[in-house]
DNA sequence: CAGAATCCCGAAAGATACTG
DNA sequence: CAGTATCTTTCGGGATTCTG
């Protein structure tokens, strides 16, 4: 078993960061935003990404109360992930990122064009 | 000299992170939002920073066109740093990342309690 | 199908000493 | 005062193999 992370915070900004940042948890929680997802399809949704990976990220989410897991007892076995509702309080969080994200991406375009 | 990183970025809340995540960009920009620091004042308001790393997040966000960097040609040297105004626009951005860390923080505290 | 268990690597961050 | 130069450490993430 991994030992799980238990961070102070002592800033709210790095608090928020601490959930929603990293590599993966941005994009993983963008495709759960209005959809329930089994563990298979949002491993096809995110290119690249490893089962170890995947579970990690989940997890982490979970253990945040962000995302939740439905296990289903059947054979072969079902896995649903999505949002809680607190969890769905993030998502104008994540759309002022994305929002802020674009018109910086239109700057540096510019800029990388001159 | 250090290599400066030259991303590509896919998703626009990966490319906001990329500006703003980290351990010490939040905290930089916090102090940055409302104020023109010095060097050695931002140094003291970020308790446990390297040269090294100060400077090298100025740097980033410098590139990025969010922090301004003005030099006097005095002795002893000094120089104040602030944000640009594209990098002013970064700042609602920041808050709604510390306002729902603020909740967070208070659900967590309720959970770790029992 | 939905993961768990290992092993591994590079980038991010830290410590420290020095300088125009 | 405002950095630079080196060296070292930590840790997020990746690759691969195995299983109920």
């Amino acid at each position: 078993m991994e030992k799980t992370k238990n961070i102070e915070y002592g800033c709210p900004v790095e608090a928020t960061l601490g959930v929603i940042g990293g590599k993966w948890k941005p994009l993983i929680l963008w495709q759960l935003k209005e959809d329930v997802l089994r563990y298979n399809t949002l491993q096809q949704m995110l290119p690249g990404i490893s089962p170890r990976m995947l579970t990690k990220q989940l997890r982490e989410l979970e253990d945040d109360g962000i995302v939740n897991r439905k296990m289903y007892p059947e054979i072969p076995p079902r896995v649903e992930y999505s949002l809680t509702d607190f969890g769905k309080t993030i998502i104008p969080v994540l759309e002022a990122l994305a929002q802020w994200g674009l018109t910086y991406m239109d700057i540096r375009q510019e800029k990388d064009m001159k």
